[in-house]
DNA sequence: GACCAAATTAACCATCTCGTACAATTTGAT
DNA sequence: ATCAAATTGTACGAGATGGTTAATTTGGTC
């Protein structure tokens, strides 16, 4: 009975309108994600979100109070739903050789199918962070990343397969630089140097590129995959 | 006896001024790079670049039109900065391996000294590269930097000591992923994850880590350094 | 069905910000 | 002497923009 999608929340008509506060929320916060996606902080206009909405602009300021505040729940909404991903990966039950390149294969296509999440970071970071420092719940979220990742190379060193100097954050960094740089820097690259790397084809060679570049100072025997 | 340098243009004595069009629009593009890149685009204000600089609003609008326009030739000399420095380098008198070598250390020191241009580059993406779209010198003095690489790799396969499938475009692309991000997203890498990463022995750490990362696959025999 | 807090609507305001107009003076080359 | 280019200084207007005031509707409760 109840729209337990993410449906309109309301039929647009003006009068006659239904309750839904949790609807509206919603319905904002994702009209807010991809206009603060698109134009940054200071580049979105709060009456551009409004009017791309099923409410109205007053009902911004009802729930988040300023744009800063829209913006702050914007983007612990997009971290939010990330790491829920990250978790559904399930990687412990994988042989550690198999859950690092996995990790790092999603990871890659993830930021890739999700350039509005990897704006709002660089947005974020040309705020110089101002924003995340206010959420603790963001920070706790993440950090978890580095810790299922710390997992696979104990299992990795623990079996023999693994350098024993491996370091989890190093590791987690080069993967985190590759496949963000892949996104966030797409459109100057492209224009400098032609798409050719954005193709299909390039972005699997890239992938690949990001499995072998990690795993051959990690893994003792070099040999990653099908390599000659 | 004229100021060869790029020293203040006029002593901000109200009469008895000198005429100094270039120093003025140096002053003016080096105050409008700074605000640029601690606000972006639409985050700066003109009349905060002008109070900071030496002359007048009156005198951005003279030279540089626009804020736009302003800010497309801070974008452009920006780039143009890098790419002299990169030139400067002067790799080709060195063996291939340590040419690369070279290389790599460079750019992942020059990002991070340079905060300030790589946050211009990462707020031209967040505008979707639209005004370097509109600078043809800029794309072609940065194409000059992947011939270069070209140059290095070419002389290690003719000697036997580098892969004959590296490509210099993704080892570039690589370089350039590990060097970019170390500086782009330290605010929210370091809020997360804490900054070990950024101190001085961790910064050492990660360029070892970028060297090694990006020659184990491209050199033939795997010993980038002092591995055991 | 009266009542009230939460939800929602529509019009409104104060301020900021880009860019310009106006009015002049100084420089430096010919 | 002359004149265009360079420079100063101020004030201001139009429109954009973040945020608010005032009034209405809904839905649950007694």
């Amino acid at each position: 009975m109840a729209n337990s999608g993410g449906t309109k929340p309301k039929s647009s008509r003006k009068n006659s309108w239904k309750q839904n506060p949790q609807a509206v929320q919603e319905n904002i916060l994702r009209v807010a994600q991809e206009v603060f996606a698109k134009n940054g902080l200071s580049g979105a206009r709060v009456d551009e979100i409004a009017a791309m909405t099923e409410t109205s602009k007053r009902m911004v300021y009802y729930y988040f109070g300023d744009k800063e505040g829209l913006y702050r729940r914007t983007l612990e909404e997009a971290y939010r739903k990330v790491r829920q991903k990250e978790v559904d990966l399930d990687l412990d039950h994988l042989d550690p050789r198999a859950a690092l390149e996995r990790l790092i294969r999603f990871t890659f296509r993830h930021h890739s199918e999700n350039p509005d999440f990897i704006r709002l970071v660089m947005i974020e970071n040309i705020h110089h962070g101002t924003y995340l420092a206010q959420s603790a719940t963001i920070r706790d979220m993440n950090r978890g990343a580095v810790d299922q990742l710390e997992r696979i190379l104990k299992r990795g060193r623990d079996e023999g397969v693994f350098r024993q100097d491996a370091d989890p954050l190093t590791i987690h960094w080069q993967i985190s630089a590759m496949s963000f740089f892949n996104v966030s820097n797409r459109a100057t690259f492209s224009l400098i140097f032609g798409d050719r790397l954005n193709s299909a084809t390039g972005q699997r060679q890239l992938e690949d590129w990001a499995v072998e570049t990690v795993l051959r100072p990690v893994v003792v025997d070099p040999r990653p995959s099908d390599q000659g």
